[in-house]
RNA sequence: GGGCCUGUAGCUCAGCUUGGACAGAGUGCUGGACUUCUAAUCCAGUGGUCAAGGGAUCGAAGCCCUUCGGGCCCGCCA
């Protein structure tokens, strides 16, 4: 069981209270207790009250404590009224110790139904194929591989989608480098090829728009073979799309990130999905074609208190909006499936990675859903709330479309300096096209190293690949935490010496919490018998830490319902501190009694199990030593 | 001009959805704890007219209104 119980028994017993009482019904909450002085359960119940019985809220609070003594209770061992007006509870810890103990030791704790299996898709990473990705991009994977881990713990059935944009005007951009620009398509020594192609090609070509026009009309040139794809440039174009998809796709792995398949563009746009959409969204009267005014011959879409919005253009094509709404609503499963799966790669996970093909001799699979959330930052709001508009009137549903937005990661004065800009104090946006970004690899790389010498001091006698492999779980876990334990819709202002910090609020604590816990079991040399009395457990640290471990599915719930991924991250932060403050406070393996011992190495145990699987949700591997 | 987001301790942020008990963390600064299950830890102190004003409420950081500061978006570009 899980506070879950608890918290259900109380509201039970308390709405008995009432009825019997003749009070009338309610709806109060039943929540944590703010303080530890205060119990571990509060209601309200005595504040809502009390302006229709005109009596104090502490009155009623008494009243009610009474009343709810006389029926049997299981978890709780004591109800007072507090001066203030709570109700206050204090569990009964001798039942719920073990039991909570016990069932954190299930495969599944902390799993909730509230998808009941329904088919949802997530996309999320969806970086032009023409560069390595940066910090921004890693905001992205980082949300969306996470909300899919909580949507999957919360019974949703998730398909991860990734969209590759390889028939766009970024690709275009170093086409053009490579073809006209004189630039090798050759991988440079010792560089990644995404590298290659966005530090250099993609930044200087973005220059020589600026005085060669030529270079300019080219672009336009490869836009269109890219679309049609069928010319000696489009197959080069894939080529090379191909080559920067699969380091992107590196460093998503290295993230710790997984998806299920790959859509590409280019096919979205040859398989007539636009012409099915567009028809559907005039017969429907979605978009109507203008007549006059500044858009005449063009069809729009009108929006309330805001500029209509081009759809097509007037020379007939499809506008940037536009080619979205296919695939949004390919994704909803409201347009009648053209593509085909052809495998792509096995990853490390064991996860298949398909990728969309036109040729109808590959398999059928499905992975579209009943509910899409796109993870895409909030600057494109606008465009994703007409996405979100026509998408409801499609399905005459509304919410089954998602627009997951967030802000974005902008760079601190002192990090935009050691790449030549001088801000002047502010923080700075950052930009491919200019060239002003920190990479991902690089961040992970120096990350990776920083944390090696602190592994190593602290594990001389570790062998070099296993310090290794813990200052990679370390560099990553330090880099998810920080990218998830904010809220969405603030800014993260990068600063490359501040995420280089191991201590305090950051993923490496969490995660030596961790390792201190792995410890204990394996010093204690034999399995804990957790069918053993666990009644000497009487401090509050090792309340406290049983209170917090049985209260992962409601996180988990919480996460889920409001698609907020720092609920969890904020979890495991509990978690940790609880338990450290337990691991300064009492002794496991020097605890009174051999009975004590056994006691708390049980809750050791089910402190590990339980935060390794919400760091699971997090995508942050849990070292057994670091 | 319109739309979206944001303003809480020196700094970075929780809390706001669902109003109630002295507003919480981390970091910084000051001091303390390693012959002990790993000090990437813990303990204590320091630090706040919750942007400002008004409103409804027995009660507001939270709800409503106004104002001010900061960010982003508003192309027949993508």
């Amino acid at each position: 069981m899980t506070l879950r119980i608890l918290f259900d028994e109380i509201r039970l017993g308390v709405k008995d209270a009432c009825t019997r009482l003749g009070y009338s019904e309610t709806e109060f909450d039943i929540s944590e207790a703010s303080r530890p002085e205060f119990g571990d359960v509060s209601c309200n119940i005595g504040f809502l009250l009390a302006k229709a019985l005109k009596k104090r809220p502490f009155d009623i609070a008494q009243t009610l404590a009474e009343e709810y003594k006389k029926n049997s209770t299981k978890y709780v061992s004591k109800v007072s009224a507090h001066n203030s007006g709570y109700l206050n509870f204090v569990a009964n810890y001798p039942l719920l110790i073990p039991e909570v103990v016990k069932s954190s030791l299930h495969a599944d704790y902390g799993k909730v139904n509230l998808g009941k299996n329904s088919k949802m898709v997530v996309e999320h990473t969806s970086v032009n194929p023409n560069k390595a990705l940066h910090v921004g991009h890693v905001r992205n994977i980082i949300i969306g591989d996470t909300i899919s881990r909580i949507l999957h713990k919360a019974s949703y059935d998730v398909s991860v989608l990734n969209y590759v944009d390889d028939s766009g005007l970024q690709v275009a951009d170093i086409i053009v480098g490579f073809k006209y620009g004189g630039y090798s398509d050759k991988t440079p020594e010792g560089q990644k090829f995404d590298h290659y192609c966005g530090d250099i090609v993609y930044v200087s070509i973005t220059e020589r728009y600026e005085t060669d026009k030529h270079l300019v009309e080219l672009r336009s040139d490869v836009l269109k073979e890219l679309e049609e794809g069928t010319s000696e440039i489009a197959k080069f174009g894939d080529d090379i799309t191909r080559r920067v998809l699969d380091e992107q796709l590196k460093t998503c792995w290295r993230l710790g990130a997984t998806y299920d398949c790959l859509n590409f563009e280019s096919q979205i746009v040859r398989s007539n999905l636009w012409a099915v959409a567009f028809e559907k969204m005039k017969s429907m009267g979605i978009t109507t074609l203008e007549n006059e005014g500044k858009n005449m011959g063009c069809w729009v879409i009108k929006a309330e208190s805001e500029e209509d919005k081009v759809l097509v253009r007037s020379n007939g094509t499809a506008t940037y909006v536009a080619k979205d709404i296919p695939y949004a609503a390919w994704k909803l499963g409201i347009l009648e499936d053209p593509f085909h799966y052809k495998h792509y790669t096995v990853q490390k996970t064991g996860r298949v990675l398909w990728q969309t093909v036109l040729d109808d001799k590959e398999t059928k699979l499905n992975f579209r859903g009943d509910t899409v959330i796109t993870v895409i930052d909030s600057r494109q709001s606008r465009l994703q709330k007409i996405i979100t508009k026509i998408m409801s009137d499609f399905k005459s549903k509304p919410d089954s479309y998602i627009h997951l937005g967030y802000e974005s990661v902008t760079l601190s004065p002192d990090t935009a300096k050691t790449l030549d800009l001088d801000t002047g104090g502010k923080s700075v946006q950052m930009s491919g096209r200019k060239g002003l970004y920190v990479s991902a690899d690089y961040v992970l790389d120096v990350l990776s190293s920083r944390t090696f010498e602190e592994a190593k001091k602290r594990n001389q006698e570790l062998d070099e690949i296993s310090l290794v492999k813990i200052s990679e779980q370390v560099a990553i876990g330090a880099l998810r935490y920080t990218m998830i334990k904010q809220d969405l819709d603030k800014i993260i202002t990068f600063d490359l010496t501040e995420s280089l910090s191991l201590e305090g609020d950051t993923g490496p604590y969490i995660q030596y919490a961790y390792a201190r816990a792995m410890r204990i079991v394996e010093k204690a040399g034999r399995d804990p018998i957790f069918e053993a009395n666990l009644d000497e457990m009487q401090t509050v640290y090792e309340k406290d830490l049983v209170k917090v471990i049985g209260k992962f599915d409601l996180q988990v719930e919480d996460a889920a319902k409001n698609l907020s991924p720092k609920v969890i991250a904020k979890y495991c932060y509990q978690l940790a501190v609880s338990f450290n403050t337990f691991y300064e406070h009492v002794k496991v393996l020097t605890a009174e009694s051999e009975s004590l011992i056994n006691a708390r190495l049980c809750l050791v145990y089910s402190f590990k199990e339980t935060l390794g699987k919400a760091l699971d949700l997090l995508g942050i591997d849990a070292p057994s030593r670091m």
